[in-house]
DNA sequence: CGTTGCATTGAGGAAAATCAAGTTGAGTGG
DNA sequence: CCACTCAACTTGATTTTCCTCAATGCAACG
């Protein structure tokens, strides 16, 4: 699910284009509506993007970990269409995009790459549509779980025990639930022992039983 | 939010790669699992994407009409990640990919476009994300009209009366709900007057009013 | 030590799903 | 041409799920 990039690929980009930008936690990115200019590769730190309506309503679109890449979104139309903020003390590799077309005429695999980057992003996206359009709230959140516990996993972490970086608000609005939802869902999972929730610590204790949740609509409780 | 492409960059890619392709209506451009090629440009008809999942549940994940390019999910993997399945008889122009790459090294404008249409891919999915996750039955059908009525419009049809190609199911599929909530939205429309509702024919009575169904969850009746 | 933001939990209500008839309309074949 | 079939659609009744509102708990912080 997740757009990533391995490290020698971040190192690739890099050695070309090398601005880092420090974002402290609660800091914005980039707003909806700016200019677009640059994409941004997640050097460390965690973060969300999130559309906004002309209603106020808000939905966070994504959270994002080392070695994503940002601002996808924009180069259509050259202006943001979400806004990013650092969830935590984060970092990131700023990426003229302009440069980075320049290079990847001349280095096909670069420019191969990344069509495959952004078409992960597209198959990312289907995969949230599924869950926004056809899971029940349970099983939206199993899902979410089981995507952070794989993302921790592939960055060296523990895929069973990790902290969360964002609120219960935040994971409702990604989830098209709210809030309350949420947290009522994390104590059905708990009474049924397949996580332990200590507020922001989640500890997966069953995780084929979480599995379950996930895939099987017909098999509640 | 759709795809698009003017006839002069349909044509522009149809110079270099022009093999084209009959599909009757019900029938598969592509399927989920499929060895991935080519990207699918739509001369004429109107086509479906849908994912599967494991558990055989299925999502819409999209509604394509003339000049909208098709298969920009299966590049990350190689494999394609859908199915595409004609609603009407349709025809598509094929666009083997690995080509369209190598050309794409020399017109540095053409890669510039096609990276704008991926873009604009993820836009639209962002934009089928914050429906999914925030609007009502009611707002996400006017939402879909619109949607529809926009894509006629700017194609040379009328804005005002257009006949749907997709089932009820299919609607509801895609914007996460069931037939007969979507029968019910269509009623409810219509006993407003807003619009006007003959089995697929779609007549719209107040644009005005219907853009209010979809920007506004607290103004409701 | 009160304030503030975040989380949990319960009760009641609204929205949509589900279940269950009917209706319509487009073929199909007698 | 008419009866028949089948799929798609509509509508109503009931149930489920989630939202809303409200009270409370709890930890961090000035």
């Amino acid at each position: 699910m997740p757009v990533g990039l391995n490290s020698h690929e971040i190192q690739k980009l890099g050695d070309v284009v090398s601005h880092k930008r420090k974002i402290p936690r609660g800091g914005y990115l980039h707003h909806t509506g700016t200019k677009f200019q640059s994409l941004f590769a997640i050097r460390s730190g965690f973060l969300k993007t999130c559309v906004l309506e002309q209603d106020g309503r808000q939905q966070v679109t994504g959270f994002h970990m080392t070695g994503e890449l940002l601002g996808l979104d924009a180069i259509s139309s050259e202006i943001h269409t979400c806004d990013a903020v650092a969830l935590e003390d984060s970092e990131v590799c700023e990426i003229p995009f302009a440069k980075l077309e320049e290079i990847s005429l001349t280095i096909p695999s670069l420019m191969h790459h990344f069509h495959k980057i952004m078409s992960r992003e597209i198959v990312r996206d289907h995969g949230v549509m599924l869950l926004l359009g056809s899971m029940k709230a349970e099983e939206r959140l199993a899902t979410f779980l089981l995507n952070l516990s794989r993302r921790f996993s592939i960055r060296g972490y523990s895929e069973y025990s990790f902290n969360l970086r964002m609120t219960r608000e935040e994971i409702g609005s990604y989830l098209g639930l709210k809030l309350e939802t949420v947290s009522r869902a994390f104590s059905k999972l708990q009474d049924e022992n397949i996580i332990t929730v200590d507020n922001k610590h989640i500890q997966i204790n069953d995780m084929n039983r979480l599995k379950l949740k996930m895939g099987n609509s017909s098999c509640v409780t």
